[in-house]
DNA sequence: TATTCACATGAACAGTTTTTCATATGAATA
DNA sequence: TATTCATATGAAAAACTGTTCATGTGAATA
């Protein structure tokens, strides 16, 4: 019996689809942006990143494990803490792509 | 007496930031990437669409109407038809990263 | 002008996401 | 090793999003 055909868009699968909607969801959170943005300068500890973006460790965490499971930064521990830095060259491309429409 | 300081990141202010945010909540949909990878194409009419992603003309029309408040499209209308279509270069060149990403 | 076709829209519902709160873990230090 | 500091995490609450359903609107046509 042949198998149900798959729908495709273009050379694109379902699947591929919905993990590239789950990457564009790491950029459409405010608080997410910020810690990315705020990763441009480089590698930062949750606390300094706490301080930047004016929100509390729990959540500040809770979105570097997201940020982290997508690939999009990565993370090293130093004694008690714990630093973290963009993982992805695309990163800072998108978010400018991101700027350049928005400033039109 | 002095305004209260407004949160800003490296040149960012939080306004900025929220619209980023919105603007990559666009991308962050499946349904929504499918269209905007339908109108890669070209212009095509709201029927076109849903035939082409497999989805109901309601819900259509409804991420149609997001994606043209967020500039991402526009549209003409010819007869009883309504034409959309992309409307702005970035679209290709952000939705292109992510497939890098994802590739890697 | 009554009907039909193509699309738009408001409201309700279901599902998801984000934040908060409480607490847990791991590493350094007293 | 008891305590403290930095971070992580589970669960519940709060906020948000997407789809559906019913209906509305504008343009063509019978």
């Amino acid at each position: 019996m042949p198998k149900k055909e798959e729908y495709m868009l273009k050379g694109l699968r379902e699947q591929e689809l919905l993990e590239l909607a789950d990457l564009f969801k790491m950029f459409a959170d405010s608080t997410r942006i910020k810690i990315l943005y705020d990763l441009f300068d480089g590698e930062k500890s949750v606390s300094e990143i706490c301080e930047d973006i004016e929100m509390n460790q729990s959540a500040v965490s809770h979105q570097l494990k997201a940020l982290k499971i997508s690939k999009l930064i990565k993370s090293r521990r130093e004694g008690k803490q714990v630093l973290y830095s963009l993982d992805d060259d695309h990163v800072k491309t998108i978010i400018e792509m991101g700027r350049d429409h928005i400033e039109e």
